[in-house]
DNA sequence: CTCAACCTTCCCCTACACTGGAATGTCAAG
DNA sequence: CTTGACATTCCAGTGTAGGGGAAGGTTGAG
């Protein structure tokens, strides 16, 4: 199947076929005599895992460290497990510092709300913030 | 006083104050006879507002339009609360996307981790992910 | 034959907020 | 005199995940 397929298949652009390959996500297609790419059903699935690893929020380097584990004959789960354990801590870090960032924000809508015209002085700078 | 000593005094770098001058965050400091930029404790308060500002999670963009609307003459206390309001929904935006994809993350960790060996087959490529 | 729809490589561009480094100038201390 | 710590400008790069578009080759249909 050529790029514009499988990219379709795998519900991606062939730009990034083409760069997923570059940054060694994808191995080097095979090419028909005409020079073009030739895909295969494996390769769509790898696609579709590329596309499920950065539904979970995992990064391209990520990927291709599991990838590569898989690719290198080992099985990659305890590897996967791993990831998804730190990420799944990340999210957490992430969520507390935006509910902390958050709460800072409210309070200073708060104030701000609360301010009356003689307390806005363009001299000021908003000293609230 | 000197680039140095008023980014030392803001908890910035030099590299940073020339960059705000640049973006515009910053009007271009008077020169000394040598050339050197000399700043006034002015400057100062100024970019700890820009510091308090970052820390809010505002933009250089978004702490711009409120610097420029203060140089106008005009008391941007009212597009300030406009701002940190439209901060706040993005806020919780982020932070419900971030809980969305934790709980698809840690359902995944929760499978990955009850997956025996056997179910983790090289071939697979972690079906469950 | 021609046209549209594919494909190829190549290089640059995006947003964000800086950061690094080169080449050069200034100044006070030892 | 020299050394070291400052300062200046300007150009280029960082990381992320591709996107835009040029210039050209290939193929099937009408």
């Amino acid at each position: 199947m050529r790029i514009g397929e499988a990219a379709a298949a795998a519900g991606m652009t062939t730009k990034t076929l083409r760069f997923y390959e570059d940054s060694g996500l994808l191995p080097a297609a095979k090419r028909s005599s005409n020079g073009y790419r030739d895909y295969h059903d494996d390769s769509v699935a790898r696609l579709e895992f590329i596309r499920r690893g950065r539904a979970a929020g995992l990064a391209l380097t990520q990927i291709r460290e599991i990838l590569s584990l898989r690719d290198a004959g080992e099985a990659p789960c305890a590897h996967v497990q791993d990831l998804l354990s730190n990420q799944l801590a990340e999210l957490d870090h992430q969520i507390s510092e935006l509910m902390a960032l958050r709460s800072i924000v409210a309070g200073l809508h708060a104030t701000a709300a609360s301010g009356t015209d003689a307390s806005c002085d363009p001299e000021q700078i908003c000293s609230y913030l």
